[in-house]
DNA sequence: TTTACTTTTTAACTTTAGTGAACGAGTTCC
DNA sequence: GGAACTCGTTCACTAAAGTTAAAAAGTAAA
């Protein structure tokens, strides 16, 4: 499982032996159940994920309904944004499946990344990689109708529309549920 | 001009005369009119921009339509979707007014970057925050109606709705002018 | 298996956005 | 001044999403 890890890495920078020692002994690998709550509203977490097996989704609880606005599986990185901006957070992070995570402390990392300049090269031209494709999917968003926007999530992440319920998938598109379920029974006619 | 620009930087790290001397050298002050066009559809550039004075915008052009995705203002950073990926462009950027921006090369960030360690920790902060905002903005766009993005905007940008042609806002709120129209229309009812 | 619960679908109705066309107010350019 | 444009608005009509409610399907637990 730490290869996973490794090889993610390894895109951005090679490491050491040493390196690599030094980033397990940081015992930063965890399996978690589904249905886990990693993050609550109103906490000040400094906790960021990778995810190497499994899914994890971010959402808002409003008026005492979910909204969920994103979904992280393998081999994506999620820093909440109370971490970053040392808020509390305004939303939820929860397990949709069983996943393997590493979990890391922003702490932690700023001490590593004094430790092995290597790290902060890595944590900089990942978060601008990671803001490109942001702007990229958001640009794609503003630019599409729902049917669109669904038709290509089915292209891109076909897996998201199986192993994830309907519910959470159409506020991801921006939708109410009646509203996709009634756009998938269109779509279907149409072919 | 150029105070502006270490006032900016001073929220992240503090620069010695030497290394404002080092960035002044770069020559990356410039003034751009009304309409120019900074960057084209397909273009491979490697500039980014960070607006001092004045607005430029993101716009893709479909089916000889403008879509306008965002819109950057004073002390806004634009680090083009192109520049991080090295791929063509797949939208334009356009000075939607007079300009004072600075034009910095990525190479020569590079080359920054190795002499000035302080400056990657300034790049690898700011990317981290950009991203940051960049999500909270997404997620308020999916969980938002129209008028809601509307209203969100006349609260956070007012500005833009005086400076910016009704089109581009439109289409910023992922929606047609026509609607805009409208929708302006029934808020003043409302009221 | 039965019960309870959650998720998805369907339906009827309301509200809002998309579309195409037209109009008037401003610009710019001969 | 008049012609050609652009821009914002309005209108009539169509298409799609929101809302409320209920039924159907699926899942998990007793």
């Amino acid at each position: 499982m730490q290869n996973l890890l490794f090889d993610f890495l390894a895109k951005y920078v090679s490491l050491t032996e040493e390196e690599k020692n030094a980033l397990v002994s940081l015992n930063i690998f965890h399996s978690v159940k589904k249905g886990t709550i990693l993050l609550e509203e109103g906490q000040r977490s400094k906790e960021g994920y990778f995810v190497l097996k499994g899914c994890i989704r971010t959402y808002y609880l409003i008026d005492g309904e979910e909204r969920t606005t994103d979904f992280y599986t393998e081999m994506d990185v999620l820093t909440p944004t109370c971490v970053i901006n040392k808020t509390p957070s305004e939303y939820y992070v929860s397990c949709v499946e069983d996943c393997i995570l590493t979990i890391s402390n922003s702490d932690m990392e700023a001490e590593v990344n004094s430790k092995f300049p290597k790290f902060e090269t890595v944590c900089r031209i990942l978060s601008e990689e990671l803001l490109a494709k942001e702007r990229i999917d958001f640009d794609e968003f503003k630019i599409s109708s729902p049917e669109k926007r669904y038709l290509s999530l089915l292209q891109k992440r076909p897996d998201l529309i199986q192993r994830v319920p309907q519910h959470q998938l159409a506020s991801y598109l921006g939708i109410k549920p009646q509203s996709l379920s009634r756009l998938r029974a269109r779509i279907l006619e149409k072919k």
